[in-house]
RNA sequence: GCGCUUGUAGCUCAGCAGGUAGAGCAAUCCCCUUUUAAGGGAUAGGUCACGCGUUCGAAUCGCGUCAAGCGCACCA
């Protein structure tokens, strides 16, 4: 029955497996059976029995299963681990009849098994399920990645038995997303926050009287944000589409709706760009949109979010990324981006008011900007250059240039700005907000200057959504909205270097 | 896209003034065991990423391709 599974290419462990299933359907075992009755975690005994002293046994029965990750003594000990952590199994001829210890031999590290039997404390103190029966759950057939033994793991191995088994090849890591996850329990720590994560921020925003929508991720025309999208077409309608690049404009159009005053969405984007430590062509973002409110109080709503995530995640409010320590107790600072600039450079841009003078004080001070086709865009490249590296601690920077945000309401007491913030942490961007803007008559002129400078070759430019200039026409409330990246969020809040390690299954080229 | 680094057994790695591969763990068999990095003995396992070249001879040198990591660029 096996026999079409041998392949010469085929690696001898794997091979030896294969064999072990025709020896199981020998016995009349199903090596992938489809049930079992289990009903306990090793978490749960290993707190319930905490004070079980050392070598004394109960009469106490359970059933557990999880994977078969260390075995000693010829599979006599094995520690079985599920997604609670570990407990020992011991299991011993006395305890178990012929047919049974036939079925042991037969299992190997890797595979899931159920053991069904009573708690007892070894005299070493570890806490053991003395098994009685045992059911193969599902055979493994590849072979784990195995402990190593420099003399540096070993030290880890002593500090903690959960790392005996462990996987650094990055490839491997990325691309087989669950031999990691077997392998090491701190990438399954990660993934857990990451649900955990997104989980409390749903909950906070609902407690707030949001209310969760989804919009498209196909749209005729890409919007929301400047980035290249990715294209792809649907047949039947026989037109390309764009996956959507921010779910902004249709947010807006609930807003229109007034279907609720206050929504958020957290959904995929996507973006036909370069891939790096801080970016994936997929990645997740939370957007929302709230009525009666400006970009003051998304401000106020950005940091009383983010903190009130960690602390209910970390327990903390300061954490620590790398070798710094970040300290997200609200409120966080509120710097202008002219202010910031001034602050860093000694240039006052509010007194500079053409584009070719822009550009002669950034070069004054370094920054080439000759790419730039407005004041706007100079004052954006200055900053990033020589004000966000510095930006450690969250600040929200405000008041960005109307140049470069289309999409935010003109300053109530500046034309050239706009009442937009961008929050940095860790130098990187994790939210971006606005006033919307939702007067059709600017909303237009503003997709006119992108649509200009799309027809000047700028691929990232937005172009005019006449649809959604109709949907402001019909009249939005005054709404304040915000938008977090969530993978950067996750990789401040889980020590995590490269968004890879965030995203379970990361772009990668593909391999053959 | 550019630069640097990497790609050797299932995993982690060694071998690289060129002589055709090694270790630990994992695997197989045996012994012994209430162990916990269990122990002891024996065995097996690799087109050294791929291709071309230099050479009597290449995992080791050269060129190219593929993949990955990091940095830069691009990009929020």
């Amino acid at each position: 029955m096996g026999q079409e599974l041998l392949h010469e290419s085929d690696s001898s462990i794997r091979q030896q497996r294969i064999q072990k299933l025709a020896d199981l359907a020998d016995k009349g075992i199903n090596p992938y059976p489809y049930y079992y009755n289990k009903d306990a975690k090793a978490s749960e005994l290993q707190e319930k029995y905490k004070d079980l002293a050392a070598g004394e046994e109960t009469e106490d029965t359970y059933s557990v299963a999880g994977r078969v990750m260390v075995v000693r003594n010829s599979g006599m000990f094995i520690d079985l681990v599920d997604d609670s952590g570990k407990i020992q199994i011991f299991s011993h001829k006395e305890n178990l009849n012929p047919e049974q210890i036939a079925l042991l031999k037969l299992i190997d590290l890797g595979d899931i098994v159920g053991f069904k039997g009573t708690i007892r404390r070894t005299p070493r103190g570890e806490l053991t399920i003395k098994a009685k029966d045992l059911t193969l759950l599902s055979k493994s057939l590849r072979p784990l990645p195995n402990k190593h033994l420099s003399e540096e793991k070993i030290k880890e191995i002593e500090a903690k038995i959960g790392k005996v088994y462990k996987l650094t090849d990055m490839e491997t890591k990325y691309r087989q997303r669950y031999i990691d996850l077997i392998a090491n329990e701190e990438v399954r720590d990660t993934f857990r926050k990451r649900s955990l994560i997104i989980q409390k921020i749903r909950e906070y925003l609902i407690s707030k009287g949001f209310m969760e929508v989804e919009t498209p991720m196909l749209h005729p025309q890409a919007g929301g944000a400047n980035a290249r999208p990715f294209i792809t077409h649907h047949n039947a309608l026989d037109m390309d589409m764009y996956m959507r690049i921010a779910p902004e404009l249709y947010l807006k159009r609930l807003m229109v709706g007034g279907v609720s005053e206050k929504i958020f969405e957290i959904n995929r984007s996507f973006r036909n760009e370069g891939i790096d430590t801080r970016h994936n062509p997929e990645f997740t973002m939370m957007e929302l949109y709230q009525a009666y409110v400006d970009y003051n109080d998304m401000m106020t709503l950005t940091e009383n979010l983010v903190s009130t995530i960690a602390q209910e995640v970390l327990g903390t409010m300061k954490i620590t990324y790398g070798d710094k320590t970040i300290d997200l107790t609200p409120p966080w600072d509120r710097k202008t981006m002219i202010g910031a600039i001034q602050e860093k450079t000694g240039i006052d841009f509010s007194n500079v008011f053409t584009c070719e003078d822009a550009k002669v004080k950034a070069q004054s001070i370094g920054v080439n900007a000759e790419d730039c086709d407005n004041w706007g865009q100079v004052l954006d490249h200055v900053f990033e250059e020589k004000v966000e590296p510095g930006l450690i601690q969250p600040v929200h920077i405000y008041d960005y240039p109307r140049d470069i945000s289309p999409l935010a309401k003109v300053h109530r007491s500046n034309d050239r700005l706009t009442e937009r913030f961008e929050t940095r942490i860790n130098g990187w961007e994790v939210a971006n907000a606005f006033s919307e803007l939702t007067d059709p008559i600017d909303q237009r002129a503003r997709f006119e200057a992108q649509a200009l400078a799309k027809a000047n070759g700028d691929e990232e430019a937005m172009s005019i959504d006449e649809d959604f200039i109709c949907a402001l026409e019909h009249g939005m409330p005054p709404t304040g909205g915000l938008g977090i990246g969530i993978d950067r969020i996750i990789m401040l809040l889980t020590n995590s270097p490269s968004i890879r390690d965030v995203i379970a299954f990361p772009t990668m080229r593909h391999k053959d």
